[in-house]
DNA sequence: TAGATTGTTAATCGATTAACAATC
DNA sequence: TAGATTGTTAATCGATTAACAATC
């Protein structure tokens, strides 16, 4: 709960954290030191000390952090107590690979509903996910409750789907449209654009330089 | 060919800004201003010239920069002149998207080889790339002379799937895996992380914040 | 010309790195 | 205790922002 402002980064990398600490616990280890952590990002240690000075977490100089408390305050930072749903738009290949990828992750966080503008979709049911036609969005966002949408349609199609998405009450989109959206300055977009990832690594590839 | 050091940031905007730069040729638009491409990154119009100063390119204070030119000194800058290929590891349907995606998109890096380790898949052609197991990712690599990486198939295999992947002797790694992957310093990974962008959007929507 | 944009430099801002006493 | 790690502050580094003459 000790807020304050913090940098996207450590939000993304709070989240790593989180991931790695559920699979000590599931191991058995219950104390992990912040150059452990800084394992997983590439980052220091000192940079996951300040991370977790960030939530308010205190470790011991000489057994570390506490790996269950440090869930636990990850937690309480990062996860809605209420509960978010998200809803996929794209039930293409991307789709189906998100959605494998979601189910039963993180209880506070799931998609919730999945939509696509073929009409052969509509109706399934994949990875436990209802799937409905576009033309449903509104009226199904609305009653889930849904605030996150996921945009996994072609680069043609993703503006008016992020329209769609906006107009039903969306405050933040996971977008993989290899395109920019053009969306009011509350909604958060986060991109996830393939082509660039892969022409950086073919670049970093020829031209040596130290990890991401 | 005006190298110098450029940031990793600088190579990925670069990448969008020639994506952008593709469809306006296509649309018949010849030039273009540096505050249109930085709507493209949510940056600003200095940083696009900062970034196209880095590649040695110069626009005019009127008409701003030739689209034309600008495609080839980006290309000049980002591509290999002899062309750069990449495996795929991974055909479940995450791999068969970014098939799909990045087929005859760039003709200087293109997917040559998919690896999968189901044996009903070897042999098959998806989306023009013919798909191998795995056992033959060394030989194949060698012969193709492929040099990139994409990683592709579920956590627990992707450590194994890497060190093949560098023994076979490539440079670059894009990996779609949520573990942090271990290879030598000359190695260049790029991670794609689904889950921790989807927490990151699930935070910004409920803590409003500037779009990414 | 007038005006918007360009290339370039200086100032500001934030994040990373280094340093160190405190802790168990 | 000795030693590695922690929380915290100061110094450094790089990137962003602001400013401005030059350009067409």
């Amino acid at each position: 709960m000790a807020a304050g402002t913090v940098s996207e980064k450590t939000i993304g990398r709070l989240s790593v954290y989180r991931r790695y600490l559920c699979q000590l616990l599931d191991e058995g280890t219950s104390h992990v030191f912040s150059h452990e952590l800084a394992r997983l990002t590439g980052g220091t240690a000192a940079q996951v000390r300040r991370d977790l000075m960030a939530v308010g977490f205190s470790g011991s100089p000489t057994r570390g952090y506490d790996a269950a408390g440090l869930v636990g305050a990850i937690g309480e930072f990062l996860d809605d107590p209420a509960g978010q749903r998200a809803a996929l738009v794209g039930v293409g290949n991307l789709g189906r690979a998100l959605l494998a990828y979601f189910v039963g992750k993180r209880p506070r966080l799931r998609i919730a509903a999945a939509f696509d503008s073929h009409p052969r979709k509509a109706g399934r049911v994949i990875h436990g996910c209802r799937c409905y036609p576009v033309a449903e969005l509104a009226p199904r966002l609305a009653e889930e409750g849904i605030e996150i949408g996921i945009v996994a349609v072609p680069a043609g199609a993703a503006a008016g789907v992020a329209d769609g998405l906006v107009q039903a009450g969306v405050r933040g989109i996971l977008n993989f449209a290899p395109v920019r959206l053009h969306v009011p300055e509350t909604v958060h977009v986060e991109d996830i654009d393939f082509a660039m990832a892969l022409e950086k690594v073919a670049y970093f590839a020829r031209h040596g330089q130290e990890s991401a």
